[in-house]
DNA sequence: CGACTTGGATAGTTCTACTATCCAAGATTC
DNA sequence: GAATCTTGGATAGTAGAACTATCCAAGTCG
């Protein structure tokens, strides 16, 4: 298929398109001519993908450009392809600096889960400026806090990354871990937003200060 | 304290001080003279407070403002300036179109758990949006796969609604809701991430995609 | 043959979250 | 009390992100 007939099944418009391809996230169609290229469905699977990882996710293009960098990295085997995705899902600058001796705290704790926390310092520091943040506020937490949490996620991670695995190419399980990551956080972000309304709604009117 | 100390005290720079108070994040100081005004600690909390939902939270300049004008209206109870602030912090619009059926399929869920389906309509249509756009990749997925999500954050909401109502005035509750829905939402998020790595580290060799 | 489409390049737009500059009134310092 | 900040308020400018529009020469389709 040429352009006109991927923006129209996809939905996207030719000059977003264009847009993408410029910018690495779509890669080239295969060229017929010297002015015109061929895509295919995984072309259309791919501006699915974009979309997806834009609007539902919230990424930025260069989040997402380094999860198809590391796609089109045909060397990396996938737990490394994995890592790269996540690593780039990651990406958020704290905006609250951490203070010392937080991020220890919270590398003490998942030390103690068991977790490894060496696999990813960002995401540490990440919960440590949460933890900071927290503090400046003035609510009086430790890292302590933080474990109901973690306990609650432990057992929806598993499945997750088995599902993940549960595939038979690299693509289709990095497809897979980013989407699920993506998507589920939304799910679970939206979940927990309902869960709290059902639970303040419940509260005896006593309870509530006028 | 006059707007050079506030700045010092906060860290945030004094055009940016005046812009939050032009766009009405921060409330204005009471005025001295006819070109002076003094703030209080009240102001240094609420810039703590306007960075931590800007830079943890990242949230929209006016996301935040639904929120501080929820806080501002002294006329709504507790409850209702809740609502708004949680209203305020789910605004995301939902790039792929729910497909019809999907919204109803959700809400099906909800009601067998026991929530409130039409407290907030947008989350449900996140939630389809979601459903919807897993489908569209090819999951083959239905509202039965949010279960076990619901089932893990049902419990953490529990606590995190009992911390924001047990304290004596309003804004605070409204504070202690909004704060922890913001930040514990990214350490949600941070450890879901850090709890996928430990169990795609633990697979074994064998089981991953060469 | 002539209208339309294509890929590629370049420039322009919209939105968000600031940042910079200016000004007159008032405060501070000498 | 004069010179030098500082302040609050207004207005304009900036940087980055994610598109969007326009142009063009080469190629395709009826």
């Amino acid at each position: 298929m040429r352009i006109s007939e991927l923006s129209r099944r996809s939905g996207v418009s030719i000059p977003t398109i264009k847009y993408y391809l410029r910018e690495g996230l779509l890669p080239a169609g295969t060229p017929t001519t010297a002015t015109q290229a061929e895509y295919g469905e995984q072309h259309l699977q791919r501006l699915h993908l974009i979309r997806v990882m834009l609007d539902v996710g919230r990424l930025s293009i260069s989040a997402l450009r380094g999860v198809t960098d590391a796609l089109a990295d045909e060397r990396l085997p996938t737990h490394d392809v994995l890592g790269v995705a996540h690593r780039a899902l990651a990406v958020r600058s704290l905006g609250v600096p951490p203070e010392p001796g937080s991020s220890t705290e919270v590398a003490a704790l998942l030390d103690e889960l068991g977790w490894q926390t060496d696999a990813d310092p960002a995401i540490v520091d990440e919960l440590a400026s949460a933890l900071s943040a927290l503090r400046r506020l003035g609510w009086p937490v430790d890292a302590d806090a933080f474990r109901p949490y973690a306990a609650a996620v432990d057992t929806l991670a598993e499945g997750e990354v088995a599902y993940a695995y549960d595939t038979s190419t690299r693509d289709d399980a990095v497809e897979r871990a980013v989407v699920g990551t993506v998507v589920f956080e939304t799910v679970l972000t939206a979940l927990r937003r309902l869960a709290q309304a059902h639970h303040s709604g419940r509260r005896p009117a006593g309870a509530r200060i006028p």
